[in-house]
DNA sequence: TTACACCGTCAACGGTGTTGGCATAAGCTG
DNA sequence: CAGCTTATGCCAACACCGTTGACGGTGTAA
C-alpha cells in the first residue's frame, strides 16, 4: 500500500493511470470539489472520487493520508481563494467586515465542503496568512494583544460556523428544503396569540427572514460589540495615563 | 421488516430480547446518549446501539425509521432539557447570555446530536416555546419589531452554529483531535517573525486559547452589538420626541 | 383456546474507509 | 541504448456501516 505519502511538488514519476489520465494533488482537490458540488456531501467518497478520475481508490492514498486529509487540503484551498484579490482599506471593521463576508461566501460556494472541513485545522499555508492577517488587523487597529487573540478566534470561529450551518441547509435536497420552508409557514405564522404572543406579533417579519443567512447580522454585532470593548479599552488607557 | 413505525404509547405487546431486556423508545435514547457520553466521539451506530441493548440492530428499525430519526428525537430532548429550569432575570443581557449558554452546553453535551441537528427545523413544542420566549425578551427590552426579530435570527442561529461547529470538533476521533492540537502548538507556535509577525508575537496566547469553544466570547460580542444597537435606537427615539 | 399481528431475529445487500502485495513503467545511471 | 531501482497504479480483501426482506415465536385479545 501507500506506505507514506510524497508531497506534490517532489513527485517525479508521473505514471498515468489505466484510463490515461495522470493524476496530481491538484487534479484531485478539483474533482473532489466537482464531486461536492454535483452529488452533495454524502457524494465524496475515496471510491467514487476513484471512480470520477478513472483510477483505483486506493492510489489516492499515494497522495492523501486518507479521506481526512482530503478535507484538510480542500478547507485550505476554500481559504486561499476568499483571500484572493481581497485589498485592506486601513479601517479595521470595513477590513474584517469584508473579509468575513467573502470568505462565508467562499465557503457556501462549496456548501458541503465547508460542512465537512469547518471544523477542521488545516495548519496549511494558506490558513496561516489568513490567520495571520487577522491578527494583524485587530492589533494595528489597537486591540492589546490578549484581546486580539480573542476577537480573533471569535471572528474566525463565527464565519466557520456560519459556513457550516448555512451550508447544511444549501446541502439539503430541493424538496427536503421546500418542505422545511412549508413547516415554517404553517407551523409559526398562525400560532395562536395567547400562547405565543411574541411570535403572533412578529409573525410575518419572521417569515420574510427565514430564507436569508442570519450571518451578515451576527458579523455586524459582533464587530460592534468588538467596537464597544475597543471604545472601553480606550477610556481606560486615557484615564490611566492622565 | 419494519413496515412502520408505531409510536411509543401505541406500543402494546412487549416482547422481551434474546438476552432479556425489554425496549422502548425511552430505553434506546437513554442508551444512545450514554454510548454518545461514554464510549464518546464516533460510538453511536445502530449496530453498536443494538449491541449495548442486547438486541438485534433491525430491531431498531420498529422504534425508528432510521438513524437520522434517532438523532432527531434526541435533539428535540436536548431542546427540552437546555430551558428546563431556567428562569428569567428581568435583565435581557444577562437572560440571552445564561440561555446561550445553557443551550450550547446543552447541544455540546452530545456532539453528534448537535451536529446533526443543528440545521434542521423541528417545529416541535419547544422549540415553538423557546422561539417565543426569546423574541420576548427582545421586545420588552424596548428593541422595535424589526430588530427583534434579526436580533432573535442572528442569537439563535450563532447558537446553533456554534454548537454544531464545536459538536463536529468533540465528535472527531480523540487521536485527530490531539493531532490537530498538536498541529497547532508545531505549526503556529513556532512560526519566523519574518513572514507571520503577528502569530509570531502572540503565539503563546494563541495556543492557551485552541481548547475552549470561542462561543463565549462570540456571544458577548454579540449581545454588546445589541446594546449598542439599542442606545442608538434610543438616542434616535429620544431626540424625535423631543 | 384460537387467531392475529407485533416485534425480535437472521441473512443479505450495497455501501464505506483502509491495507498489503504485486507488477510495471518511468526515469536515473552507465 | 541497456539495465536497474523504485515510485506508483492496480487488485483483492477486511472490517465496518445503514438498511431491508422474510420468517417465526409469542403476548394479547376475542
Amino acid at each position: 500500500m501507500a506506505k507514506q505519502v510524497v508531497s506534490d511538488s517532489a513527485r517525479k514519476r508521473r505514471r498515468p493511470t489505466k484510463q490515461g489520465g495522470v493524476l496530481s494533488e491538484q487534479l484531485i482537490m478539483e474533482t473532489a470539489l466537482r464531486l461536492l458540488r454535483h452529488h452533495g456531501s454524502a457524494g465524496l467518497s475515496v471510491r467514487r472520487l476513484g471512480a470520477a478520475l478513472g483510477a483505483d481508490p486506493s492510489t489516492l492514498y499515494r497522495y492523501f493520508r486518507g479521506i481526512d486529509d482530503l478535507t484538510l487540503a480542500i478547507a485550505d484551498e476554500l481559504i486561499g481563494r476568499s483571500f484572493r484579490g481581497w485589498e485592506p482599506t486601513g479601517d479595521w471593521w470595513r477590513d474584517l467586515h469584508s473579509l468575513g463576508i467573502r470568505s462565508h461566501a467562499a465557503y457556501l460556494d462549496h456548501p458541503q465542503a465547508a460542512v465537512l472541513s469547518a471544523s477542521r485545522v488545516s495548519g496549511r499555508t494558506s490558513e496561516k496568512a489568513a490567520v495571520d492577517t487577522i491578527l494583524g488587523i485587530l492589533r494595528e487597529a489597537g486591540f492589546p494583544d490578549g484581546a486580539a487573540v480573542r476577537l480573533y478566534r471569535a471572528f474566525v470561529d463565527q464565519m466557520l460556523a456560519f459556513a457550516a450551518l448555512d451550508g447544511a441547509e444549501l446541502a439539503l435536497p430541493e424538496d427536503v428544503r421546500e418542505s422545511d420552508r412549508q413547516l415554517w409557514r404553517s407551523s409559526y405564522a398562525q400560532l395562536p396569540a395567547e400562547t405565543h404572543p411574541h411570535i403572533a406579533a412578529t409573525a410575518g417579519l419572521l417569515v420574510d427572514l427565514s430564507d436569508r443567512s442570519a450571518y451578515p447580522d451576527a458579523l455586524e454585532l459582533l464587530l460592534d460589540g468588538a467596537r464597544a470593548l475597543l471604545h472601553r479599552l480606550d477610556a481606560k488607557r486615557g484615564s490611566a495615563t492622565s
